[in-house]
DNA sequence: ATGAAAGCGCTAACAA
DNA sequence: TTGTTAGCGCTTTCAT
């Protein structure tokens, strides 16, 4: 009776099959009102001999619901997301949803594409991570009421949850750590002045030492690994020179560990060197990078399981989630 | 008149608006049958005015297209796959398709699980990767007509395409450089000699060798970077000492390197040392890795085309297409 | 060039 | 405890 696509059994045909009405058989299903332990037991039988499977989209159509939350990233080959997002999968599927990724290569034109997307296809819910932009392109799942959580944004805002790591934290275990082991003349090789996202590294380094009496010297330079080497160089051309430097991720790390290299310095009997990020291959160069990770797929958990919370009918004020960051002591400080 | 979540507007308020039928807004959005300009243009009007979105569900439940593919891979953390999946997530976009990404961990339940969905959320195609394994686990997919390509396996079976890339052409071209560059003491730590999958790699390795009259010495050991460290010190151990080492893996070429530094080796002076895979850190380390590059965003583009072929009828047999790899000279050989 | 009407496979009042 | 019935928002014959 029921056609589908050749093979594939519906509802109906479970339901001739055992001799009952589809609303019996949907109820089986979702549980949502008793059934008898004898029907039951008929309909599952014949559920497993027919091999049925409901129809995701005939589902959707009546529920609202297509049991399927999107991540929005900007560039999924920076291994910060994919850990994030293992661990946003993690959940998610462990709850019965799909995830649909989005890569949006930084580009607005696609963030909103995306946006769209999640609109059009009923997704339910929506993890963002932008590059430190605002959070405006999430304005029309707010106005949809789609549960929405963004990444690295500090202030949970209008309509949406936030998650993020603590950076002022992490800048600040850095500069202590640095200083309790014996460092004196630390220096920071920051970011462009300009970028406002991540710049609690910093900050959480300076207040350090600011309340140790310690002076912290710092470097703007481009966050590249040729950025690290450069803003190194104009640390020790100009002023004291440094004893431990601490760069605002393990790239830019890389960079300051080239001109210690080429320079002839020991690392870290010289010169100590600290990274963020822990990326992959922190532990794979020589020496060692001694980093503050940021906890990437915790992230991406919290994102899915306060999403899940939402859709779960909580609707209490946006919250913040901020992640501790931790120290990792290898070998280059 | 329509109720859908309040605000979204249906089809029925743009048809009553604009003045038409259900069938005529339906047709102008389609372009399936012949609209007067005038009428278009009105509903248009319309549609932009009252931002509407069809329903993907609604569509769906008619049409059987969801406009989106799974992506299924073994370890989204692994870098090859992001790369892969960025590719993919490129075309598969630029197609108006969305891509439902899942993580099986190498496990064959999950990755059961994910045929499941598939065919439960009526997923147009799927692209799968997994551990060297058999294609098995597709078979539920051919079953239900469900267009599928698998990564890595070399031949193209039964109702799946395949993509993957000249592992013996890459092994073939890594030993020729390193002869032609002057080496003659060759030798190559391989995986596991169980581990059916790569093993291109050494026999093209060991077939150019051949060709050219030279030996060709091989240690299978753990495809981590303790196994590079392990194989190339009972490589040195034992017989000639090697002046080139090609390592199944870049993570190998890294253990490797480890041994070379240890033993006060000079890379490439003492050794030349070549990895595969090209991964992100390859050009990070100290010396930067030559090593012979798999083109895993290209595979995941050619995945998407072939699957975006195969929805739009093309039904010729099953392809394999396989992508050369290619030498990135860096300077550890 | 346009409309009316019949579903797609399912859920959820409302009855019994 | 179970069944009847009316849709969900859209596409698609079949008429006009």
């Amino acid at each position: 009776m029921a056609k589908q696509r050749p093979g594939r059994a519906g509802i109906k045909d479970v339901a001739e099959r055992a001799g009952v009405s589809l609303t019996t058989v949907s109820h089986v299903l979702s549980g949502r009102r008793p059934v008898s332990e004898a029907t039951r037991e008929r309909v599952e039988e014949v559920i497993a001999e027919l091999n049925y499977r409901p129809n995701r989209a005939a589902q959707s159509l009546m529920t609202r619901r297509t049991h399927t939350m999107a991540l929005v990233v900007p560039d999924i080959t920076n291994p910060f997301y994919p850990a994030l997002a293992m661990g946003m999968l993690d959940v998610a599927e462990a709850a019965g949803f799909a995830v649909l990724i989005d890569n949006t290569h930084g580009d607005p034109a696609r963030e909103e594409l995306a946006m769209q997307q999640v609109l059009e296809r009923g997704v339910d819910a929506i993890a963002f991570a932008g590059y430190g932009r605002s959070l405006d392109v999430l304005e029309p799942m707010i106005e949809a009421g789609v549960p929405a959580v963004a990444f690295g944004i500090a202030e949970a805002s209008a309509g949406v949850d936030v998650i993020s790591s603590d950076d002022h934290g992490g800048g600040y275990e850095a500069a202590r750590f640095l200083v309790e082991s014996g460092r004196r003349r630390l220096a920071f090789v920051a970011g462009p002045p300009t970028e406002g996202l991540r710049v609690g590294r910093l900050h959480g380094f300076e207040a350090f030492l600011r309340g140790a009496g310690l002076p912290a010297r710092v470097h703007h330079a481009a966050l590249t690994r040729d950025g690290g080497y450069a803003g190194t160089a104009a640390l020790f051309a100009e002023g004291v020179i440094p004893d431990a430097i601490v760069a605002n991720n393990d790239i830019v790390a890389l960079g300051v560990l080239d001109y210690a290299r080429r320079h002839g310095m020991d690392v870290p009997g010289d010169l100590a060197v600290v990274g963020f990020d822990d990326i992959d291959i922190a532990d794979l160069v020589h020496p060692a990078l001694t980093t503050v990770r940021v906890p990437a797929r915790e992230q991406g958990e919290a994102a899915a399981r306060v999403l899940l919370h939402r859709l779960d009918g909580d609707v209490s004020a946006p919250h913040s989630t901020v992640f501790p960051m931790a120290l990792i002591r290898r070998e280059s400080a």
